[in-house]
RNA sequence: GGGCUCGUGGUGUAGUCGGCCUAACACGCCACCCUGUCAAGGUGGAGACCGCCGGUUCGAAUCCGGUCGGGCCCGCCA
């Protein structure tokens, strides 16, 4: 039985109990398993370190009794070193007190190798079955890659913003937008910081922001949702389009490789790897149609942007070719970007614009950006765009703004990409999509 | 918005060109046995009327129509 003055003792996390060897601790956390022998039994407890093994004598089990996995317990005991038990260590001597007892059988097996339930039995049960192990990995190492996307661009002295959602005027001007009652006004949600990180060049020159977009499209694919976590940045006084791309790409290896040294355990958990860099190519818009042409035999010059298979093509070109998961694709036509996109001065029709394609899909977008008030209102007018609308944004370009250049990464795309997920619903924490919106 | 496909106990599946199905298997759940498990093992047990509505038929999980829900492709994008 635990003294009392074990029942004082600090909680030791079970991923520290070899360093306790010997000592009465407590620890506290979720029964993941329970293994009844009669004589002997085991207890798995997981907290938000690991896992760790406690033996109970059979009158120790009581407690457990009509209760099932997932209780959450404290159990006091002493650690003991025992080859037998997979970490090496187990809690002996223990008693178990219930913190929150659980009567309802679970809607699947967390404590099993595989992880069964279809993708909507998941998500329907998404509060538990986030628990599982190897999930938890992934929304962990998603933390991480968001933790090395600040603090790359916070050594490159960055301004991290944050930037209304609730917005009174579109932002591309498109109709796939989310409609709002603001008192009795319309407005939107914001389909991306755009405009606003735009502006906020115009103060700190460099700014990131990491926040939620919004998209009204009802599409059905594996890659798309109504809200996903965009990571913006934007930067100024750049002399190319190229230097933005150059950033990019540190900014992403950065980040993965962040994840990769801040949780190797839950890297290898959920099959995350360090993607294949190399030389990353840049391909024009056009010449990656003459790539499709003569390398896969289809005619693709009519179109005035690339289809998910031409994207799939450009990637296995470029892992061919230049062993590169990435690839960029750059210039394409102006008619097709937003209207803030530079035409290339010396090809209008193309404009100074790319796409980051990894593995074959597209991940990131970006471009240098107009940054002249006159050019801006002329394109404005030509794509019968109401300036008004526009004021604020205007603004800050009517009263100087540098050449500049951003992007848009699709965060919950990288992290389905980066552990090899087969819909993006499963690298997103509750996902919206045309008939989700709970839980 | 267009197309394809699926819908069986808590979970994952088998059965689906009609009748041996009063629905099978694995996991989970319940009971008992087992002093060392770690996807434990053994024995026994409970649990679905086959998404829902209607139709065809002597007879339907199995065929037809509708409906709801899931998944995938295309469009669109991140």
């Amino acid at each position: 039985m635990a003294t009392v003055a074990a029942r004082t003792a600090q909680r030791v996390l079970a991923s520290d109990l070899a360093q306790h060897t010997g000592e009465q601790v407590r620890i506290e956390g979720w029964i993941h398993a329970i293994r009844k022998f009669g004589a002997v039994n085991f207890l798995v407890v997981r907290d938000r370190s690991g896992m760790a093994q406690v033996v109970l004598e059979p009158e120790d089990v009581a407690p457990l009794d009509g209760l099932q996995v997932e209780t959450v317990v404290a159990v006091y005991g002493t650690v003991e070193e025992e080859p037998r038990a997979s970490h090496g260590v187990e809690i002996r001597h223990a008693r178990v007190e219930v913190i929150s007892p659980v009567t309802d059988v679970l809607p699947f097996e967390l404590n099993k190798k595989k992880f069964k339930p279809t993708l909507d039995v998941f998500l329907n049960n998404a509060p538990v079955g986030l628990r599982y192990p190897t999930r938890q990995a992934t929304f962990r190492l998603y933390s991480d890659l968001l933790f090395g996307f600040r603090d790359y661009l916070d050594h490159r002295n960055f301004v991290e913003i944050h930037t209304p959602t609730m917005v009174g005027a579109a932002t591309e001007g498109g109709a796939n937008v989310f409609q709002l009652d603001y008192f009795g006004r319309p407005a939107y949600l914001a389909q991306s910081p755009q405009l606003y990180k735009q502006i906020m060049v115009g103060v700190f020159e460099r700014v990131f922001e990491i926040g939620p977009a919004f998209r009204a499209e009802e599409h059905y694919t594996v890659r798309h949702l109504n809200e996903y976590n965009s990571l913006d940045v934007e930067m100024a006084f750049i002399e190319s389009f190229h230097e933005v791309m150059d950033l990019l790409i540190e900014l992403l290896e950065h980040m993965v490789q962040t994840a990769l040294e801040r949780h190797p355990h839950d890297a290898e958990l959920a099959g995350m790897q360090m993607p294949r860099f190399g030389e990353v190519p840049r391909l024009k818009f056009r010449d990656a149609q003459r790539m499709i042409l003569e390398r896969y035999a289809e005619d693709r010059s009519n179109d005035l942007d690339l289809s998910p298979q031409d994207e799939r093509w450009i990637g296995e070109w470029a892992a061919e070719e230049f062993k590169s998961d990435f690839v960029f694709v750059t210039h394409y036509p102006t008619s097709k970007r937003a209207f803030y996109t530079l035409p290339d001065p010396e090809d209008p029709e193309h404009s100074l614009s790319f796409d980051l394609i990894f593995q074959g899909q597209e991940l990131v977008s970006g471009s240098q950006r107009v940054h002249r008030y006159d050019q801006l209102l002329q394109i404005m007018e030509q794509r019968g765009m109401n300036p008004e609308s526009f004021a604020g944004y205007l603004q800050a370009f009517k009263f100087g703004m540098p050449p500049e250049g951003g992007f848009a990464i699709g965060s919950e795309r990288l992290l389905m990409r980066l552990v090899g997920a087969e819909n993006l619903r499963e690298t997103t924490l509750f996902p919206r999509d045309v008939n989700r919106l709970g839980p």
